[in-house]
RNA sequence: GGCCUUAUCGUCUAACGGUUAGGACAUCGGCUUUUCAAGCCGGUAAUCCGGGUUCGAUUCCCGGUAGGGUCACCA
């Protein structure tokens, strides 16, 4: 079956019917990661056939997606390419072309009935709990078809289907999940059923990459296949990706999101594809933490998983952070600047946000909780909370007198991390307890509960404002 | 309901038919410590149930149970 010297199509084809959630991604990351990896094309089409449903701006929603996790289309709507175009609306004489080779073999026809009485057709075997299938009121002299009446496949073949999945190995499905389905709606659009088909033969796609939900039909493509006499693509099924609950598959109607909000909470485009990458496929060996190119390398659909995986934000927060630990210096420091106000764009700071965050979006919490206020605002506190366990208040003033006095006899340029944690760590270890210095040190200073320590919170103060707020903490404990 | 399909720690997963069932996230504990964060070390925790095949089953087969999907002029 695997043609060796055939070159690897792939293809992403949304609808433009609003945004797109992980779910959606996660299936065009591996077709782009397949053709990517093997050399091959990969192309983004868009199924509009739905005029009904159709969202304005969808389309742009989609490739903004796409772009921002890095995914690149080789030929589609926006570059065009050599089987334009790429939207389906632009391409119904292929449709037509095509459905009327099926309809010379005797093989499509024209529905004579009206949608109500269709609908009353599958009321009744609804009723009767039996399973409701057009071709039982297949008329005897099946209609010419004029265009203004759906078009419909006529099965004559009724069999079990078996096929080979890529993924799930081999899959069959009886009879009954053949059917008289519509080819060409009555609008003059034709139906996904149809439509990927013709679309994927025109523009050679080799593997089709889908969720698990196409199983039932693909006994319906394959018909097609057949009646077309034309040749299959290999079928790659996707596990589904389930919502947090782990009962029902993520969707729109569950609540997935937009995949540009995360963009918005500041997640990493690199960690994004990691955890993508790892819903439904994993590789060889235990590296969890991958680049775009190492995914690229390591991608492989043979091990692209069989049953589902639940949707796990903690895991993406996690992935996040080790990406954000992989960032150069620069980088980080942008990242992190982008979020912060001007008076905390501080270079010194940017260690202390990291490891405090696990995706960019956090920082606007910590702005807006005012927690990094300190650092640009001398801090309002309560004088008790100066005092260390059980250390009396005059004990706390001389320590803290004696903190003061060595800062201030550090010169400007010694006055620096390394430095002033050597000389304070001088003081406090000949106390009975560091916290004793240290404890009333940090608070004078940033007048938080919890804090990083003194030693980096003088570093970024500076001297001036160091020596200026223990200096007002001495002062009220004189009061 | 018919048909299809899936099943390993709480979660995501690894394991030619032979492993003390491995890893990661989360969780818990310890170390470090002036608080927090980070870091390091360690612990708890799983083969859905019942048959069968086999010297031996997480792995193969059958049944059950539970989950998911699908039965549109939606994709």
């Amino acid at each position: 079956m695997e043609n060796q010297t055939q070159k690897v199509v792939t293809r992403f084809a949304p609808s433009p019917t609003g945004f797109v959630h992980i779910g959606n991604i996660r299936t065009a990351l591996y077709a782009w990661a397949f053709a990517r990896k093997n050399n091959g094309t990969f192309i983004l089409r868009v199924e509009d056939t739905d005029k009904a449903r159709e969202v304005d701006g969808s389309i742009e929603h989609v490739i903004a997606s796409l772009k921002w996790l890095g995914i690149d289309w080789d030929e589609g709507p926006d570059i065009g390419g050599s089987n334009a175009p790429y939207k389906q609306s632009e391409r119904l004489e292929s449709y037509i072309k095509y459905a009327k080779i099926l309809i010379e073999k005797g093989l499509a026809y024209s529905d004579p009935y009206t949608e109500e009485e269709v609908e009353a057709f599958r009321k009744k075997a609804d009723e009767e709990k039996r399973p409701f299938l057009y071709r039982d009121h297949r008329p005897e002299n099946t209609p010419v078809w004029d265009g203004t009446k759906p078009l419909r496949f006529k099965v004559t073949d009724i069999k079990s289907y078996e096929w080979i999945d890529v993924v799930r190995g081999h899959l069959k499905a009886g009879p009954e999940a053949l059917d008289d389905f519509i080819l060409i709606k009555s609008d003059g659009y034709p139906t996904y059923n149809f439509a990927h088909i013709i679309d994927d033969l025109e523009m050679g796609v080799t593997h089709v990459m889908r969720g698990d939900e196409f199983i039932s039909s693909t006994p319906k493509f394959l018909s097609i296949f057949d009646a077309l006499e034309i040749q299959r693509p290999e079928f790659v099924t996707l596990p589904p990706i389930m919502g947090v609950d782990g009962k029902k598959k993520l969707g729109k109607r569950d609540g997935a999101k937009d995949f540009l909000e995360y963009k918005e909470e500041g997640y990493l485009p690199s960690a994004m594809m990691n955890f993508l990458a790892f819903i439904g496929w994993s590789p060889e060996g235990e590296q969890e933490i991958l680049t775009p190119e190492e995914f690229i390398n390591l991608f492989d659909i043979k091990k692209i998983h069989i049953s589902g995986g639940k949707y796990n934000e903690e895991k993406l927060d996690w992935i996040n952070k080790e990406h954000i630990k992989k960032l150069s210096p620069e980088e980080l420091e942008k990242n992190i600047f982008y979020w912060l106000p001007t008076e905390l764009q501080i270079r010194k700071i940017v260690p202390l946000i990291m490891e405090r965050i696990s995706k960019f979006g956090d920082i606007k919490n910590m702005v807006d909780s005012g927690e990094l206020d300190f650092f640009y605002k001398e801090p309002e506190y309560e004088t008790s909370k100066l005092i260390y366990k059980d250390v009396p208040l005059s004990k706390i003033k001389s320590n803290l007198e004696e903190a003061l006095g060595t800062l201030q006899n550090t010169e400007e340029a010694d006055f620096t991390f390394e430095k002033i944690k050597a000389l304070l760590m001088e003081i406090a270890n000949h106390m009975d307890s560091r916290g004793e210095v240290l404890h009333p040190l940090r608070f004078a200073l940033s007048g938080l509960d919890k804090s990083p320590d003194p030693f980096i919170l003088a570093d970024i103060l500076g001297k001036k404002e160091t020596i200026s707020r223990i200096n007002k903490a001495i002062s009220l404990l004189n009061s």
